[in-house]
DNA sequence: CATAGTTCCGTAAACGTTTACGGGCGCCAA
DNA sequence: TTGGCGCCCGTAAACGTTTACGGAACTATG
């Protein structure tokens, strides 16, 4: 209310309309651009009248602060990337796997006023030279790995960086971030146990066709399992498989060709279950008759015929604890999750369908 | 060069370390700030020499631009945001449809050093209050808004702003903004002709639960089709379903249920048909023999059994028709897409399956 | 009345870039 | 020599915020 501030009313108001932003706002209620900055971000030490007219004509005159601006001077950017790559050979994971994540990520941040994005890198680019053009300018707060790749050049650019980070699936360079895992291995000893209990000894089993960690965990604990039980895992029962209908159906087809099949099977990518089906009905070779078939849920699982035995997960939860992992590690954040779990294998649930319903003992 | 720049080397070196970003880089070479700005934008008026070394050193040091700084200098942040909504109930769709819509947008954007990331609204969340938190303030250059609704007050939110957009589907809140479309109008009236010429006379077709504008227009154009042929279509006939599995198993379960039955019906989300597959077959009805289907392509479609008649498009494409209509609307770079097409029907090509096989004609 | 404390607000300096402007220097022609 | 021109480069002013600092006005206390 200061005098000197004060021009004609005429000025003022002419001036106003050259002004933008914080300025503009400022001008419009003649007083100084702290005091809106602090009433708007509700600061305490404004008077709570002016805060109110402050924020009444922030909504009149449309005003939003901007980013860039806030950003450079805080340091901080209140944006998660949540990175994926693009092209669907490598996302065949399937529709709603990603958006239930989001969904549950999303869920946490909003309590704390970030905003997540998803970043998206194409399969055809170096992700070392995308994290370096978007996140490493400072265009993010953190950064949630999804689809980890045994050897993955994006921890230690991250880490490197300390950009804060956290990564869905393990690989083989972490650098002590923090990670969240599919529990692999417990889906496999519990489909292993489960089908040596009804007599299966020839089990097959399929992993990625790239380098995804936990192809390798999930077949290292196959073995295992079948050997607890006095198996071995024959190495030409291992199909490799893209994460598609398409895989699915040359599972399907490889398996069929064998000399001698096996009497069971494992599938561990969500989508491929309907390849394979297709491939076994064109053979007249039907799922919980003539073989047992254990896979991973998908939205359309129990729409198979028969419907499909698998292992379920809470993608929203997984979502939730990833954001509040990553944000445990993040310093502005972290006392509010003092008890985040740091690495975790995030357990999948028994669905019981009918596709593993053949039991060799009574063949 | 300058002498007068140039203090003893040990205090040179130390003060190096003091400094952050470009200043850093500028210390560290000896030369200023704006020469180093120069040479790494690219500018001619800079020594070739210099600029080798600059880069070399931007390398050695790992200096990346502050993107704040940078587009709060612009005016400028380089990045487009594809925005969409979160929440399963929504996305039925699945990723492997976006996945692929991006990837063509990205092989547009990456042409112009343009960034693509999604832009993540949960359903729970007001979109309003999502553009004006995220978008309003600056964060992206130009916005791609998927799944629109038939009145959708994100259009009118983004026209208010001038911020360039282009919306994949139409509303009936358009603001003169660019659109693409599916072209839901043709394949309305080349499934209807197709099964008419079949013999078919009561056809049962679907519409999406919500307001989403290709419902309405997919009905529309089913009724006038139906009237060329001399038919009416029957609203007992018309069924509502959500997006996904589930939502086509009520409908196949609506559908068996009605006293006299449709010989056919028209799908028109992707991803319904597999539970629609199911509810027929748990009753014995069989598609292509005792009913014909017609549907939306999606990657399972021609593993189902049999094999879905659907209408397909190329995502890839749709996505770079996308991106190059959004440039064409903006100044910085309208030049290179003076002929971009402004509105659009995406049209989508008949993919043959067994599951219209049916042949009234012939029973 | 003097002093101390509280409440609120204005001032100005950052944050890291880009870029308009001007100037030093070397070269060439008159 | 003088002037003009071209090549590089340094200087400094923006861009729109947030926030440390200090001070004015007021209240309470002695």
């Amino acid at each position: 209310m200061s005098i000197g501030n004060r021009i004609t009313r005429g000025q003022a108001e002419e001036e106003t309309l050259r002004m933008k932003g914080i300025r503009r706002l400022a001008q419009h209620l003649d007083i100084s651009i702290g005091t809106v900055s602090r009433a708007l971000n509700g600061r305490p030490d404004v008077n709570e009248e002016t805060r109110r007219r402050v924020l009444a004509a922030a909504k009149e005159l449309g005003y939003v602060p901007n980013q860039s601006g806030r950003s450079l001077r805080q340091g901080t950017t209140n944006i998660i990337g949540f990175m994926m790559q693009t092209g669907t050979e490598i996302t065949g994971q399937g529709d709603t796997f990603f958006m239930s994540v989001f969904d549950g990520v999303q869920a946490v941040f909003a309590r704390h006023k970030l905003d997540l994005v998803a970043l998206l890198c194409s399969s055809q680019e170096d992700p070392g030279d995308y994290l370096r053009r978007v996140v490493a300018r400072g265009f993010a707060d953190g950064v949630i790995l999804s689809a980890t790749q045994r050897h993955d050049p994006r921890v230690a650019f991250l880490a490197e960086r300390n950009i804060p980070f956290v990564t869905l699936g393990r690989t083989l360079t972490d650098a002590g971030q923090p990670w969240l895992d599919l529990d692999f291995e417990g889906m496999a000893q519990a489909s292993i146990d489960r089908l040596v209990a009804r007599g299966h000894r020839r089990i097959a089993i399929t992993r990625p066709h790239d380098d995804t960690n936990l192809g390798y965990v999930f077949v290292e604990r196959c073995r295992q399992a079948l050997a607890s039980h006095g198996l071995t895992l024959d190495d030409s029962l291992i199909f490799r498989s893209t994460p598609n209908e398409a895989g699915g159906y040359q599972v399907g087809r490889d398996l069929l060709a064998l000399g001698e099949r096996p009497t069971a099977i494992v599938l561990i990518n969500e989508t491929i279950a309907i390849g394979f089906y297709r491939a076994l009905s064109e053979a007249g070779v039907k799922p919980g008759r003539d073989i047992a078939v254990i896979g991973r849920y998908s939205p359309h699982a129990q729409f198979l015929s028969p419907a499909l035995t698998c292992f379920r997960l809470s993608l929203r939860d997984l979502g939730i604890a990833l954001a509040e992992t990553l944000l445990s590690t993040m310093p502005a954040f972290s006392h509010d999750y003092p008890q985040a779990a740091v690495n975790k294998l995030w357990p999948m649930q028994l669905v019981e369908g009918a596709s593993d319903a053949v039991d060799i003992h009574h063949s």
